[in-house]
DNA sequence: TTAACGGATGAATCTTGGC
DNA sequence: GGCCAAGATTCATCCGTTA
């Protein structure tokens, strides 16, 4: 485990397993869990699934490459364990009151809603993310949508007078993604609407770094976490130049 | 049981229970199942559980009074249970390659995705309707949607050249719905270009008779089941109506 | 024809008080 | 304390009507 910290007073990163990390983490410390777990999902059968999920969830043909995912290659069972198990040390890092958002396909949609309850998360509704685009199916429905997860921890308060909408459609734009599955930077800073004003956020998975640059826009503490050096690297230059801070040198 | 048979060469209505008719039905014989099963939903308490759904999703203080939902009040087992045999029949009703399209909240979506699988479909999606409109959550996300469980028999062939979406977005217009829950027709109409041209529908929870207005006007035949003798009457009136034909008076 | 306004409603949720 | 019943609450959205 390295961390790079702090890049900021508010932005805190580490490289390293998500688990290690998140143990490392003391208790009754954040307001938010916003991430977005390896989904382990795709491929029918074994050997697909432990496929470079780089290769596994794009076209063939298609040019642009992205840097390797780890963690994808789980089994149904483990997955669902796996996902309690971090859950489980989200929800003692979090504060009483806490939201949890959790990005998932559909195929893994029902075994998440298993792991964020059995982690001790309340769960409190589904919000669909419309991508817009999606690979067109001949005479089938898209998968057009991704969804989000969302419980809390124990009693929560709202924190704004705002109604939240129950759906949010927002394109990919593929120039402006830096990793296989990120996200758009607005989607996220519109689901942070439901953290108290200044709140902080912790992201397991950060990945491309796009929970991180809408927590920098909207004056959130971030805390992220990353396994692959190659994402760790991409995505602190990225919010090291949103903070307008120089890149730490951690040989210095 | 009780049935109106035919209404028309074409529609085929039942009252009664949907397990009983389904029970009766002949193996190999429907294109399609499409569905808007009672969802046991809602209420915390088992007594709140148990309280007459008009009460119990209804805002206090709203005029408009619709008959008596039966069968809205079963514990999560029991749901679960009920819902593998009535897809278990539907499943040996359906012809091979047949589509399964059943209507679920978000709280028992994981539910029915085992249910449908358990019954012997192959699940192959989630499709979400954006409702528009829903009762505001102050500080939370709303529940602006429900949910399509989209599933296969066997090996499913596409029957048009379209590419179908993967979310619907219709309004609820109160004034047009004749029952508590109803469905927009064009809503059904739309998920009806899934299904062959000209290919039979089965339908177990009739209710209001959205879907068999759909397939009235887009030339599928259709079987529908509801056990409410009141909302039997209400639909099969208006289905008559639809087809332009007579209603058959079952004591003449 | 178009724009603005008023009224009704939502497959709930939460709090409070009583038994 | 647990369970249950009753009541209050909330606003985006849509429709029909009026301006």
């Amino acid at each position: 485990m390295q961390s790079l910290t702090p890049l900021s007073p508010s932005i805190t990163l580490f490289q390293g397993d998500a688990l290690d990390v998140l143990r490392s983490l003391p208790d009754n410390s954040v307001d938010m869990v916003l991430t977005d777990p390896p989904y382990s999902s795709g491929g029918i059968t074994l050997s697909a699934k432990h496929a470079d999920p780089a290769l596994k969830y794009q076209l063939a043909g298609t040019k642009r490459v992205y840097p390797t995912i780890l963690g994808d290659a789980k089994d149904q069972r483990s997955w669902i364990m796996w996902n309690t198990l971090w859950l489980s040390q989200c929800w003692r890092i979090a504060r009483d009151g806490a939201v949890c958002l959790v990005f998932t396909d559909w195929r893994q949609l029902p075994s998440l809603t298993d792991a964020v309850q059995a982690a001790g998360w309340k769960w409190v509704g589904i919000i669909p993310w419309d991508k817009r685009s999606a690979r067109p199916q001949l005479g089938k429905f898209k998968q057009q949508c991704e969804f989000l997860i969302f419980g809390v921890k124990g009693h929560f308060s709202p924190h704004t007078r705002q109604c939240l909408p129950g759906l949010y459609s927002y394109p990919v734009v593929a120039a402006r993604k830096n990793h296989l599955t990120a996200k758009p930077v607005q989607l996220i800073t519109d689901l942070l609407a439901i953290a108290p004003e200044g709140g902080s956020v912790l992201d397991p998975f950060m990945g491309g770094g796009s929970v991180g640059a809408a927590c920098i826009a909207a004056g959130h503490p971030y805390t992220g976490v990353e396994l692959s050096q190659e994402y760790f690297d991409i995505s602190s230059r990225w919010l090291a130049d949103l903070a307008g801070l120089p890149l730490e040198d951690p040989c210095a």
